[in-house]
Order: C-alpha cells, then sequence, then structure tokens
DNA sequence: AATATACTTGAACAAGTGTTCAAATGTTTG
DNA sequence: CAAACATTTGAACACTTGTTCAAGTATATT
C-alpha cells in the first residue's frame, strides 16, 4: 500500500481539488491490472499479432511468414498474449492454432485506432 | 519497409489464411503508432495521473502530492503524456494546471477497465 | 533587482523487455 | 522405436524506460 506523502514543498496545493480527486479513483489494484493490460498492447509485434489474427485462426508459422519474423519470437510473445488471455488457442496434431479470445480485443483494437485517426 | 520472409522451415502453412490475414492488415505505420499510443497507458504512474485528472484540473503539485510521488517524476511523466496529446495545460501565474485532453481518453480507460472487471 | 515559488530539464542509474540462438517438448509418421 | 516436424522454453544480449538528484527556467512578490 502506497501512502500519500505528508506534505510537498509546494504551497499553492489545493485541498478541494485533491479531495474530489482522490475520492472517485479506481482501487490501486485495479490500476496496477489496467496498466499491465495496455503493456501488452504496446508492443508492435504483438499488436501486429492481434490484427493478423483478428478474424482468422492461425497457426504459429503462418504468423512467423506474415510478420516476417522468427518462430521463435513469435512464440514467445503468444505466450505473453495466452497468459494475458488475449488470445486462446487449440492443439490439433502437431501445430497449434490461434485465434482471439473475444471481441472485447476488438473494441480497444477499434477504440485505440479511433484516437490515433483522430 | 519490412519485407516478409520469402519461406519460413515450417511446411505446414496454410497460404489462404495467409493471404486473407494478410490483406485485410492496417497500414504497419498505423500498427506502430497504436503500439505507441498503448506504451502511454502501459505505466501505472501515467495511468493513475490521468484518473486524477478524470473531471478535475489539477496542478503538478496536486498531482505529486495525491499519488505520493517527486514533483520531478510526475512533472516527466506529465510531458509525456503531453507530447501524446492526452493531457493539456494552461498556465495561470506560477501554476500549471493539467487536464485531460478529450473524451476519447475517457473512453480508452474505460474499455480497458470492462475488460480487467470482466 | 533580488528572492521565492512552481515547474521543467538533463544526466545517470537500476530495472525491465524483445529478440536470438540453442536445446528441449510433444506429436505424428515410417 | 526412430526420425521428422511444429512449437516451446531458457539463457544471454542489447536496448528501452522510470525514477532520482541537481541544476535550470519562468513567473510573481518585495
Amino acid at each position: 500500500m502506497k501512502e500519500i506523502a505528508p506534505r510537498c514543498g509546494c504551497q499553492e496545493v489545493h485541498p478541494e481539488r485533491i479531495a474530489h480527486a482522490d475520492g472517485q479513483m479506481p482501487k490501486e489494484e485495479e490500476l496496477f491490472l489496467l496498466a499491465d493490460l495496455f503493456k501488452i498492447f504496446s508492443d508492435s509485434t504483438r499488436i501486429r499479432i492481434l490484427y493478423v489474427l483478428y478474424d482468422t485462426e492461425l497457426c504459429v508459422c503462418d504468423i512467423a511468414q506474415l510478420l516476417g519474423m522468427q518462430i521463435s519470437a513469435i512464440s514467445h510473445q503468444l505466450r505473453t498474449l495466452k497468459q494475458a488471455r488475449l488470445v486462446k488457442y487449440r492443439r490439433a496434431g502437431k501445430t497449434v492454432y490461434y485465434s482471439l479470445a473475444d471481441d472485447h480485443i476488438h473494441a480497444i483494437l477499434a477504440q485505440g485506432m479511433d484516437h490515433i485517426r483522430e
């Protein structure tokens, strides 16, 4: 648990605004989880993986070929995406097929795209 | 410009799926910008700053006090948020007031919150 | 002008992250 | 069971990033 500093060097603080802002903050834990979620989306390789899987199921090899990267690198990132429950997978013989975990992923990507396209 | 590797070691690739996925990819540049945008949201200090500013205008000192951090650290992060156009500011005498740049920020935060709350 | 206040900036350090290479799994085929 | 294949994993490396400390601006007050 973090503590709020008892006072800062400044003298022009705004107690009412601070109380208001503090009163409506989500729980600390949620804020850390939220940062962790966005951290997954913050790498261009992972973003590209999410987009090639946008509405298609692909194996690791397909993704590596699409992105022009080594299979190992893709596998490492798929592990991250899997742990964050952003992708799901199914095994069919030697091949493992990956796809997006749910529609929420589309929504988050779309919201971000909206913003950069202004 | 990245090139797609001519072939990978694997033999079980799926050409049709690859063509489909490749055909509907956003431009490379957009994907990088998107990753950069999410990178801003990927740090818990910045997330906390965005939330204390959720519907309140605050000075640097207020934010530092709310988060229990040094003013310098907050100022560095505000610079990042400013460059990404996620916050705006106005100067009033010695004091600089920060606030969220637009409603899009709320939407992105809310979308992420939805996801972690399942 | 000189001092004080509010904030910004630059350098430096520790901690975290993505990729590569090599080796190891797990699965199918001969 | 042995060999081939698709994928995973671990260690190592370069690279990036957030914080701190110290010094620098900008604005107001006396």
